[in-house]
DNA sequence: TTGCAAGCGGAGGCGTGCCTCCATATAGTG
DNA sequence: CACTATATGGAGGCACGCCTCCGCTTGCAA
């Protein structure tokens, strides 16, 4: 709300959070990218408050609406996503498109919440893909300048192609990874014929 | 549940519904296909029921439960599914599974149940989905031996590719239709190389 | 050790959805 | 037209999630 926003580690030498604030910070964190993923953006908060053993309140404290809780996930994983992105930048274009977008499907958060942008105008929604975006698009460029990836194919297209199908929760991890490649293979251009 | 299932039409001449009965019925069913497909299984009975212009005792006459209610709404759709192969059967092979799953793409309760399935174990569902595979997989089959689409996909994996990235909503039409070439060019056979 | 700002937690008020029950209304029959 | 089996609708009890408020607790600086 305020400029005077204390959720940041003292690094920026505002007053830091007291110890025990911050560990229910992460604790909440982490409760709630469990319950995002588990149940989406509806998630229950007070379940959410139980699971990381703090009081409702605590939670109100730190996360003052239901989107402010959904948006700090979401960050944490952006920022994953975009170093993930320097990670594969040596391999060969193909490759390098292809790994990123295989870890870009754990990121639940990440996926719902571009689903839910069209509804729920958000800034930091719109930030945030401007960094997935900054960080994956490169690589889908140097795959279609190398000839591998169809050039018709636009970032978006490509990440909902391959987020949409991992949407599905799938029993079975060989199921997932013979669907994945499909719509890798989708994304590939048809050589000759 | 009982074999006294009252919810038919008159054809099997067990006493049939009453007029209004039979009209409320069916629009139950009609604002219920919307609620689903708008906000998912959870939709709000009370909503349907106000969609509906009825009132939330007759929605609970005509389906107790709200499985019952999206099991109705699943019926249809694996009629008309069932119905939608035969209509494709004299296309080529491959343009006949084309043809299927782009149909496939809209029975937006279809797709669901098939999401949801794997945790609400129930018996509709589980005819449901042989009904549709039934329908379908012969449509894949064809399309394999005559060497297009790829050997190793099994009907599953291919409903589940497509169906997942239609899960997304598709604010443009013109991506929907980029994203689902996509799609089926991850189910056809890579050709040479 | 002490003082207190920072933080905690959960009771409670509010809203909403679920589902039951039954007094009332009406389609269809003789 | 009259009768009754069939159907209607919504009030009301219950459960649960949201969020606020405030008395109590605790980290930490002096």
């Amino acid at each position: 709300m305020t400029d005077a926003d204390e959720t940041t580690s003292g690094v920026l030498g505002r007053r830091p959070m007291r110890a025990d604030a911050r560990r229910n910070y992460e604790k909440l964190l982490a409760a709630a990218r469990e319950a995002f993923a588990a149940a989406g953006m509806g998630a229950s908060l007070e379940d959410i408050a139980r699971r990381a053993e703090v009081g409702i309140g605590t939670l109100y404290r730190h996360f003052p609406t239901r989107q402010d809780l959904f948006e700090a996930v979401y960050v944490d994983e952006v920022e994953v996503l975009c170093r993930a992105a320097d990670e594969v930048a040596e391999l060969p274009p193909w490759e390098a498109l292809a790994a990123w977008l295989r870890r870009f499907v754990g990121y639940t958060a990440t996926k719902r919440a571009i689903a839910e942008a069209l509804n729920h105008r958000s800034a930091v929604f719109a930030s945030g893909w401007k960094l997935v975006s900054a960080a994956g698009e490169p690589l889908l460029r140097r795959a279609q300048e190398s000839g591998e990836a169809r050039p018709d194919a636009s970032f978006d297209d490509v990440i909902r192609l391959v987020g949409g199908v991992t949407m599905y929760p799938f029993a079975d991890p060989a199921q997932l990874e013979r669907v994945l490649t499909m719509a890798l293979d989708g994304v590939r251009v048809r050589p000759s014929r």
